[in-house]
RNA sequence: GGCGGCAUAGCCAAGUGGCUAAGGCAGCGGUCUGCAAAACCGUUAUUCACCGGUUCGAGUCCGGUUGCCGCCUCCA
């Protein structure tokens, strides 16, 4: 079975044939810096940090380019606002982006370059455009000529004469034809500017990425990804540019990812519904935002609300309540290190066996589509088997230890291509603890002296005492769980 | 108006024409427990919006109907 994936431009899931072998090259469409990022950035930069690590983990050599634009009006604008200039915007949110996408857990990609610094080639590449006939200067604007390009709406599916029929078209005279997009604009005052063959400007918007990528993974490359709403204008815009610039096909493969609504409603900021990454984490753990983020297909969208992230919640408190159970087992002392494989049998080999099925399953899961959902799946049946292996008369002895040791080996090591369960399980526990204390503001040391109150009745055999305790404390959102040596507790 | 997508149990959700329609959450019954919690076992869709067609065989392909949604304007 080897990697087959939707590819947005032919409309069918296709199997990955690189154009060098043993290499990816992905370029993705990152933000322009001018506000925090929201969840759907989150979204989008999770769903390509997880294609990236997998093309990793499938043994391809992957560069990964995810661009910055830091020049545009929002970023022009808010810096005349302020009255600083346009590389304090842009440098405060890229910072700020790299600690949300951090915190979040998502890769650095390979080369994350600014539109700023590539100007150069953005000018060489409308130059080529001009020459080539697909571009026009018009009072310093350059502007690109969708009708010479003869695959225009390719990508998008649909046609010129088709668009222009009750479109809401910007009447701009300069234009030749109502879909053709500016490749340069003259400067206007209070505006920065290069300098250009056409004189003082800026480059327009989808120019920074066709640039961009033939830089750094040349004309023609493997994938090339974003948001479902770049698909229209801007990743058709970028093939026009490339393609008309080169003569060569741009990228062979897109991969467009779903949106996330909230509340059922779409998140926009005219809504005033978006909701920010830091929002977020300050309110769940960030392997709760991936769990839930890949719970679904990439494709697909999400509704993000109070109830389905707190779901996610529950779905990250199985895993790791499962990784616990066997740190606890492991920790128990008993030696297994002279034991290998060949020494099971009976349960601890029919266990072992199906563990070892994980990475295939996996494997099998992700090479479709990337369906992280399915995989999912199996990893929660993983749980269930070693759950079930651990509750019923468990006997630490070397193979049953050795056995839940390589449980653990697998689950990391897929959860890892995912970004999940990367953390101690009892670290994770004690983190989410205090999130939820801090989200309902109650008091630990009131809690822990009821627990302790309750701790002494017990021992005293007083257990209606005991039981008015526990109600009081599950009034308060609070449950506890005893075990043959002590109290803990955790928020609902 | 044009283009595209989606419709699977109470909820979320995967399903690449063919063994019993993954998995999670919630519910119910049981095991365990002083009682709980967690965990485990069992149970919850003769059926995949509806109607027709292709096929030996369709949730999966084709046509139609209905209902949602997205894009066509900056947007991840």
């Amino acid at each position: 079975m080897s990697l087959r994936f939707y590819n947005t431009l032919t409309k069918k899931k296709e199997k990955f044939i690189p154009v060098k072998e043993g290499k990816a090259g992905i370029y993705v469409c990152g933000i322009t810096a001018y506000d925090v990022c929201h969840i759907g950035h989150a979204r989008s930069a999770l769903v390509f940090d997880i294609i990236y690590r997998y093309l990793k983990y499938a043994g391809y050599d992957v560069t990964y380019v995810k661009n910055f634009t830091d020049v545009d009006d929002k970023i022009i604008g808010k810096a005349n606002a302020e009255g600083s200039d346009i590389y304090d915007i842009s440098e405060r949110y890229i910072k700020e982006h790299n600690e949300d996408m951090d915190r979040l857990g998502v890769a650095r990609p390979t080369i994350t370059p600014k539109a700023t610094e590539n100007i150069k080639g953005m000018i060489r590449l409308i130059d080529t455009l001009i020459e080539k006939g697909f571009a026009y200067v018009v009072d310093g604007d350059v502007y690109y000529s969708v009708e010479k390009f003869k695959g225009y709406g390719k990508l998008s599916g649909r046609g010129l004469d088709d668009m222009l029929a009750g479109a809401r078209i910007d009447v701009d005279k300069k234009k030749k034809n109502p879909f053709d997009f500016v490749l340069w604009k003259s400067s206007k005052e209070g505006e920065p500017w290069w300098n250009s063959p056409w004189g003082r400007g800026r480059p327009g918007w989808h120019i920074e990425c066709s640039a961009m990528s033939q830089r750094f993974l040349g004309d023609t490359f493997d994938i090339h990804g974003g948001g479902e709403d770049l698909i229209f204008p801007h990743h058709e815009n970028e093939i026009a540019q490339s393609e008309g610039a080169t003569g060569k096909p741009f990228a062979n493969y897109w991969i467009h990812n779903g949106f996330i609504k909230v509340n059922d409603e779409k998140m926009s900021k005219s809504l005033g519904n978006t909701l920010t990454i830091k929002e977020v984490l300050a309110a769940y753990h960030p392997e709760v935002v991936r769990f839930f983020i890949l719970q679904n297909h990439y494709k697909s969208y999400i509704d993000f609300s109070d109830a389905s992230i707190a779901e996610a919640r529950v779905g990250m408190e199985r895993f790791y309540t499962t990784l616990k159970n066997i740190k606890d087992a492991l920790d128990d002392g008993v030696n297994f290190s002279d034991t290998s494989e060949k020494d099971l049998s009976g349960e601890d080999e029919e266990v072992f066996k199906k563990m070892k099925m994980l990475p295939d399953r996996f494997k099998e899961a992700m090479d479709d589509d990337f369906n992280t959902a399915r995989a999912i799946g199996y990893m929660f049946d993983s749980v269930r088997i070693i759950n079930g292996y651990t509750s019923k008369n468990f006997v630490p002895t070397g193979e049953s230890l050795f056995v839940l040791s390589e449980a653990k080996r697998h689950m990391k090591s897929v959860g890892k291509v995912l970004g999940l369960l990367l953390e101690d399980p009892d670290e994770y526990f004690e983190k989410d603890r205090k999130r939820e204390i801090g989200k309902s503001g109650l008091d630990v040391r009131e809690i822990e002296r009821l627990i302790d109150e309750r701790k002494n009745a017990r021992e005293s055999r007083d257990w209606d005492r005991a039981d008015e305790l526990r109600d009081l404390l599950s009034a308060r959102g609070i449950i506890i769980k005893d075990t043959s040596t002590s109290t803990t507790w955790k928020v609902k």
